[in-house]
DNA sequence: AAATCGGGGCA
DNA sequence: TGCCCAGATTT
């Protein structure tokens, strides 16, 4: 091993060879834009790097700075957000934005603690913004981090991989350290069957020499997730085309989900509660001909498993069966409905 | 400290 | 399928 270069020296080494190239990110030693940064890092939590890229590039297209996002309406960017999950983060984006605005002047202030005074900065998004985009000395521990310097030190639990992480950041290039690590990471120090030939640290990591890289970071048992099952209503109506005499256009009608809890704030289908066992059409809303279809639809949730059973129903042009939003059917692409709905939507396209 | 909050990539 | 992830907030 060589003992007198640093992890720190030898991995900014291979980060000035290997880094990504990534829409938010500058090369490396070069300071980026510190709206771009932070957006791309709230994006990023628990999501992954192939599915932000394009969203970040429509985002930015869309509001390029915290001027245009604090002046957003809510409601887009929730519908901008859709797909994308963990919902409240679209929600703290935008008071962040606001707060960013009323309070710095609109510039997103530079120091770790200023930061995490912000709604939806927590400890790692804070510190990782005031690396990356401000090169200040802070110690940047993400899911990467965490397995990369565990093995490193074989340090199991928090506290161990913090003070190994503290001992390791550097007092300059702290963003480039960070971003180097995240991307050792991915591409090296993968969660499984890591590619230790090709690590600049192999010689440093106490996993590797005991051979059990596989070990680290060491992870609470979790627990199973329970099943839920509910329905989907899809109420549909026909409208006049107003160009086209005779011509009829189909919508139908959409909801939106309280502002706090599961899916909060975004546009949904109608649905009844979600219990244990299968609703069928308990608490479907009254006036309307039910069928239930012959299908369900499956969703995977954090915590719990969904099953969606689908409900069918056409009403009269001027009901006032329900209160929503009667949308149409052609377009509905482009109500920003979270994936579940997507998936109901697509199904109940593909029986017709 | 534990629960809540989505979704997609990948083996 | 099960596991994983550039986490934060609420309870």
């Amino acid at each position: 091993m060589d003992a007198k270069r640093s992890i720190a020296d030898k991995l900014l080494d291979w980060y000035d060879r290997h880094a990504r190239t990534l829409p938010w990110r500058a090369p490396p030693g070069v300071r980026a834009d510190p709206y771009r940064v932070w957006l791309s890092e709230v994006m990023l939590q628990q999501t992954t790097v192939a599915t932000v890229r394009p969203r970040f590039e429509a985002w930015v297209s869309r509001w390029p700075d915290v001027a245009s996002l604090a002046a957003a309406d809510e409601a887009e960017v929730m519908a901008a957000w859709a797909g994308l999950g963990y919902y409240a983060r679209a929600r703290n984006l935008v008071r962040a934005a606001r707060a960013i605005v009323a309070d710095h002047g609109g510039h997103l202030p530079d120091t770790e603690a200023a930061l995490r005074a912000l709604p939806g900065l927590g400890d790692y998004t804070a510190a990782a913004v005031a690396a990356i985009a401000f090169g200040q000395r802070a110690v940047v521990i993400d899911a990467n981090v965490e397995r990369v310097v565990s093995r490193l030190f074989r340090a199991a639990g928090k506290p161990a991989v913090r003070a190994a992480a503290e001992q390791i950041t550097p007092d300059q290039r702290a963003g480039d350290f960070a971003q180097a690590m995240m991307d050792l990471g991915s591409a090296i120090c993968s969660p499984r069957k890591p590619k230790c030939l090709l690590c600049p640290l192999a010689d440093d990591c106490a996993a590797h020499r005991a051979g059990e890289e596989e070990a680290f970071p060491v992870k609470p048992a979790k627990k199973a997730r329970p099943a839920r099952f509910g329905t989907i209503f899809w109420l549909e109506r026909e409208v006049p085309v107003e160009s086209q005499a005779g011509a009829t256009d189909r919508e139908v009608l959409l909801v939106r989900r309280p502002s706090s809890g599961l899916l909060g704030g975004m546009r949904a289908l109608p649905t009844g509660p979600w219990e244990a066992t299968a609703p069928g059409l308990a608490e479907a809303p009254a006036g309307a001909d039910w069928t239930l279809l012959n299908h369900v639809v499956g969703h995977g949730f954090t915590h719990f498993t969904l099953e969606l059973a689908l409900a069918v129903a056409r009403c009269d042009a001027h009901s006032a069966l329900a209160e929503g939003e009667w949308w149409p059917v052609d377009d509905l692409a482009s109500a920003g409905l979270p994936t579940v709905f997507a998936k109901a939507a697509k199904a109940i396209g593909r029986m017709r």
